[in-house]
This record gives structure tokens, sequence and C-alpha cells, in this order.
DNA sequence: GAAGCCTGTTAGTAAGCAGTAACATCGAAG
DNA sequence: CTTCGATGTTACTGCTTACTAACAGGCTTC
């Protein structure tokens, strides 16, 4: 009996991926195209068959993560309006789509004077994730359960703190990631509670 | 009578703060030594007779951000041992500090694969104010003035806000700096009271 | 006004890198 | 077995850029 076929990942996904790895490390410039064959497993040559310019594969991988479009309504329907589990829920979620991220969020840092309109929308989709949170606490507090307040700042504090975090183990791999993640959500909850 | 002497910037400290300048937007790489030269508002050839060689420039700057020490007696002598406003306070003298070097961070993110040592350098910086927090907040513990729990997360949490909040305004030009400071800082100070 | 220093100009070298052309090889599918 | 597509090899072009050499002008200081 066959096992399930193990799709290898084709010549343009794996120059792709071998492209993202050290641009993220080390910027578009300081990245060769002799460095993006070697790392991919290929020659020279098969990089600009395949994609004709070095400049063509960072626009390929942009545009491959630009469409990908964050989902809002899944974290809504998981609400629990009950604080603590709530924020915690929100900031676990932003970790992990977020955090699959990682690369591109590098490499937009480093590009963002070639490239702005990639820094502009990851910095808008952090916007857009603020914004659901200060929803979601305008809600809690016409409930009576969160302290009075512009939602906005409340929100910002707490995702101020999601970003400060991801952008630490982003950039310094060795710190911790979501170590002690409920303890500091807990205390931001506390400070919010009515 | 003469007013003031305006000590005009020497050509080292011109050239420096041009590279400064360009380096914290493209990187090492993507500056040309014709850039600074512009930047700086000399000829190629006088930055080379100044500096030997592009690299040494960096090198100079990396030098000067290392030998400017912080100053943690200064921090200490603030205390007031009222919760929110020390925190506001350590929040604000931390975005006074650190912010003064918005241009070496982002050249530290940009070439922290280059010179690993800035970058961890840095971080230890702010690790170390993390530190010098969570000792505050030990001591408000055991006056009965903070919540229990590990100090360290504690601190961590209101550090990664304001570190979250630095590097969206460092990367962001247009992003608010310290409004809302105050109001953010207070809800992470209701969350730590006892 | 002479000496010396700082700076500019011009011309050039050497190296690294993106990208191309032409031909060879190998494996799979018919 | 043959054909074809994907890949490798080699050799090359052209551009950019770090860096140097040689010489000239100008400003300060004595």
């Amino acid at each position: 009996m066959k096992t399930k076929q193990e799709t290898r990942p084709s010549t343009s996904e794996r120059i792709l991926s071998a492209t993202l790895r050290l641009m993220s490390e080390k910027g578009y410039k300081s990245v060769t195209v002799k460095q993006i064959a070697a790392e991919a497993g290929f020659s020279e040559m098969t990089i600009f068959r395949t994609f004709g310019s070095k400049k063509a594969i960072l626009d390929r991988l942009i545009e491959n993560y630009l469409y990908t479009p964050p989902n809002e309504k899944m974290i809504r329907d998981r609400l629990t309006y009950d604080l603590e589990t709530d924020l915690l829920m929100l900031s676990e979620f932003y970790h992990d789509t977020v955090g699959a991220t990682e690369q591109i969020y590098l490499l937009s840092v480093m590009e963002r004077s070639v490239m702005p309109d990639l820094h502009v929308n990851i910095h808008h989709n952090a916007t857009k994730f603020t914004d659901i949170v200060a929803d979601y606490l305008k809600t809690m507090q016409e409930r009576g359960l969160v302290v009075a307040g512009d939602p906005l700042v409340q929100a910002a504090t707490l995702m101020y703190f999601n970003y400060g975090k991801f952008a630490t183990y982003t950039l310094i791999p060795r710190a911790d990631r979501l170590n002690n993640l409920r303890d500091a959500v807990a205390v931001i909850a506390r400070g919010l509670a009515a």
C-alpha cells in the first residue's frame, strides 16, 4: 500500500522559500542570486529561467503574501464575553496568524523604503486587528464589564504589548515566545475589568 | 558683542550623521558613498580621506553609540512609590532615552546579521531596564501595593507595551508617539495595583 | 605672503553582481 | 528508443561601486 504522496515543493516554491529565508535575514541587496540558488539547491540559471530576474522573485513573494487575507469573522465567533478569556484568545490569535508571517514582517521592515506598500499593508492589518479589539471592548463597556475609557486606547494597550512581544521573539530568536502570555494578559485584563 | 559661537559640526560629525540618517533608512549595502557625500555636503574624496572606508564610518557610528552608557541611578532617584506615577515616569524615561536612538535601533535591526553585537547590546539594555522595573515591582509587592506574581512578568508586560509603541512610531513615522501614554499606562497600573 | 591643511576634480582600477547565450545532460513519457 | 522539458555548465557582457592617485584651489595662521 502506498503511503500518502509527499508533494515535493515545486521549483518555484523552493526558490521562493529560499529567497524569503535569506532576504528576511540580510535584506534584498545583500542576498545574491548565487546564494538563492545554493539555498534552493539549484543553479543560478534555473533561478533566472524560472523568475527572469531577482526583483521578480521578491515581487512574487509580496504578491503571495498580499493575497492571503485575514479572517475577521473567525475571531468574533470565538468570543465568550469573559474578559480575560477573550483577551487571551485574541492575543493568541494574533500571535498565531501574525506569527506565521515573521519573515515577511522582517523583510517589510528592512525594505520599507524600497517597498513601502508592503510595510503599510502590514501596519494596516495590525490597525484593523486593534479596531476589532476596540469594538469588543466597547461592547464590554456597554455591558458594564470593562471600565470607562477610550476603547481604542484600551485596545492599543493590549496590542502594543502583543506587538512588542512579537517583534522581540522575531528579532531575537532565542527570546521567549509565548511563555507567560497568559499571566501578562491577565494583568491587562485586570486593568480593564470594571 | 559676539553672540555665542555656533559650533558648526565638524566634517566627521557631519559625515557620521549623514551616514546614520541614510543607513537607518536603507541599510548599509544600499547606501553608496556617493550618497553619503551628497547628504553630508562633501565630495566623495573627503569621505574616504576622513574615514578611509565605508565600513569605518559604520564602525565609528556603533562605537559612539556603545560608549554612551545609560544611567540607572537617575531612574531610581525619581521613584515616588505611587504605582501609576512611577510606571508613567519609567515609561516616559524609556521613551526619552531609547527614543533618542531610533536611528541606531533601525540600523541594528537591518544589519543584525552583519553586526549582531550592536543588536544584542540594544536588547541587553532593554532587558536591564526591565530588570529595574521588576526590582521596583518586587519592592512594591513587599509593601503590599502590587498584586502577587512574578515581578519579571509584570515588568515585561509594561516594557513590551512600551517597546511595541516605540517600534511602531519608529517604523511608521506618522504614527502617534506619546499620545495616550498616560491612559495606557494607567490601565497596566490598575492591573498591577493590589 | 608663505606654509600647511582641508577640500574638490578628474581619471582611473578592480571587484562583485545581475543577467544572457549556447551547449550539454538526464529523466520521464510517449 | 526517441523526444522533450527541466536543469546544469561555461563563458561572457555590462553596470555599479568601493577605493586610489595626482593635481589644483582656497582658507587660515603665523
